[in-house]
DNA sequence: ATGAAAGCGCTAACAT
DNA sequence: ATGTTAGCGCTTTCAT
């Protein structure tokens, strides 16, 4: 293994200046940062990330918390990130929540520690990793947070998808997801736009009750198309339906498809979160399309200043980021 | 930042007690054990990774080395083998590709060789990184590679393919994507189920020329799309179509759709992978089903092997898993 | 079964 | 502008 100080004797300097020159340091001549890059070159040198990182206490590495990357929405999501911290020279580190807790809810894994900062995706609070680490939470929206938080413009988002069906005639609109009220909390965004929803509707005086405009399935595309078995199979009203998801949406439409449903004719759908997937489906989806570049950016700037000025007083921040709609043939009418 | 003289002193121990009590070696006392154990979780120890990395020269990472992780084939793969990974303790990286190469197609980033391991698909050969580990590279298919080798089962899947198509009555059989000869390589799964597309339709006694059996597309979903407006558009003879690829499938659906053909009443269509969004499309998609689990657990095994016995010879190996041919609508005829 | 000492490869602080 | 020294936190000899 070639090593900084098998460089700088072959340079002819001391390892002190060849890492400087290395790092383009400017108290170093032109002329020796020359030889230390033509040595470490011709040695195919490769600096060791963990002495580096050991010495500075900084890895260059972000965790992307999740429980999981299958789905566009993950995958898309991930990528921006991945995208935005390459741009600083930083590196994505994804780690799957579910394999960090033990049966009885304590992390179990915990050496991927050793990055520098984590953005977590419905991660729940007070984990360890999380209080030990600069963090920020996705998808959020506790209020009073200790952590800074960057979400979908779910409240603004999804009223302007309930008055979107609205403008497209629907008098009866139905919402797809799990139950509003007390229920658990499978990911707050999902409870956030089920009531926005609701309040959406009430305030463009269309009915809504709490049992019967909501079809009660799981936030899934399994979940979506077992909304629109339903839809067909109980003949509900609705003549327009919001999904506040894409996955759900799309999930949906198969499953109304499965009865011979004609969207929109029969029924306007549209979603929620922009994945690349609705421009691709029969019908094309409708959908409220999140700046998702806007969150990773804004996510790794709140980051960035933590990690590189921990001794600043910490201020948690909440960022919402836009959101545009995007009208498809699924509400084409 | 607590350390593991921190914790030593707390249990009264040395760090190289701590240390061997941490790790669980039998050569410690119980209930020295406990004690260590108990003062790690009474002051929030968390072990520096670095430091162990650095002295042990195992980092426990994997580097996924991708283009990107959008769409399903990416993210689904990269799930199966963080799944895997974990199930051994070992974390995996996703790093793209794109953003680790200048103009000049070096390596421009090289900080995330502090992993143990690579498993790279769709990269070239000869790469620094590539060289100075272990690795695995996916969907290769290059002949006397020096590197380990896990592929999907593209000729047999693709015959297979093709065969059902022949079996469900189809006599003129297209195939999506880019040109068979000399053309460039885009990846070269591309190159090598073209040709056992080719040699499966000769066998078959059905026509193929290289020029007419062929609509030339890009390998995305775009060109999928694409290749349905032309089979309408050009009105060309074919009643199946293989695609090499969900996406190309997914996008030549949505394709054909915008032209008001049915499939697969007007032509039967037929992907290559097996990604979930096959199940949801309309009409769903008939598809040549990879064991991404066993790529997943071949290629991990493969390297875990070479990372814990550096001191055995390297014979490099390859490994095609199998597939499963999941008949749906698109074929239902 | 436990401890003492050395050192992994790097960089920050302090000379010169 | 470059060199010397020290030490980040951990594990691995080698003693005891």
């Amino acid at each position: 293994m070639v090593t900084l100080k098998d460089v700088a004797k072959e340079a002819g300097v001391t390892a002190t200046t060849a890492s400087r020159a290395l790092r383009g340091l400017s108290s170093v001549t032109p002329k020796t940062t020359q030889k230390v890059l033509a040595a470490a070159e011709k040695l195919g040198y490769r600096m060791n990330i963990s002495a580096q990182s050991l010495r500075t206490g900084k890895s260059g590495t972000i965790t992307f918390l999740t429980a999981g990357i299958d789905g566009s929405y993950f995958s898309t999501l991930a990528m921006r990130f991945a995208a935005e911290l390459n741009k600083q020279g930083r590196h994505m580190l994804i780690e799957s929540s579910r394999y960090l807790v033990d049966d009885h809810g304590n992390d179990q894994d915990m050496s991927y520690l050793f990055s520098d900062g984590i953005i977590a995706i419905n991660a729940k609070h007070g984990s360890k990793a999380l209080e030990s680490h600069p963090s920020v939470m996705l998808e959020d929206y506790a209020m009073n947070s200790t952590y800074d938080q960057v979400n979908a413009p779910s409240v603004a988002g999804t009223r302007a998808a309930i008055r979107h069906l609205y403008d497209r005639g629907c008098r009866h609109i139905g919402v797809v997801g799990a139950g509003i009220p007390p229920e658990s909390n499978p990911g707050a965004s999902q409870e956030v736009r089920l009531l926005a929803a609701k309040h959406e509707c009430q305030e463009l005086g269309l009915e809504f009750d709490d049992e019967r405009s909501l079809i009660r399935v799981s936030w899934s595309r399994d979940g979506g198309v077992e909304a629109g078995h339903k839809w067909a199979d109980e003949q509900l009203p609705f003549d327009g339906l919001f999904c506040p998801s894409d996955g759900l949406a799309l999930g949906l439409l198969r499953g109304l498809a499965d009865r011979g449903v004609h969207v929109p004719q029969d029924v306007a759908v549209i979603g929620f979160d922009g994945v690349p997937d609705g421009e691709y489906s029969v019908p094309t989806l409708s959908t409220i399309a999140v700046d998702f570049a806007g969150m990773a950016q804004a996510a790794v700037s709140l980051l960035t200043r933590r990690i590189d000025h921990p001794e600043e007083e910490h201020y948690p921040q909440t960022v919402t980021v836009g959101y545009k709609l995007i009208e498809r043939e699924s509400t084409a009418r």
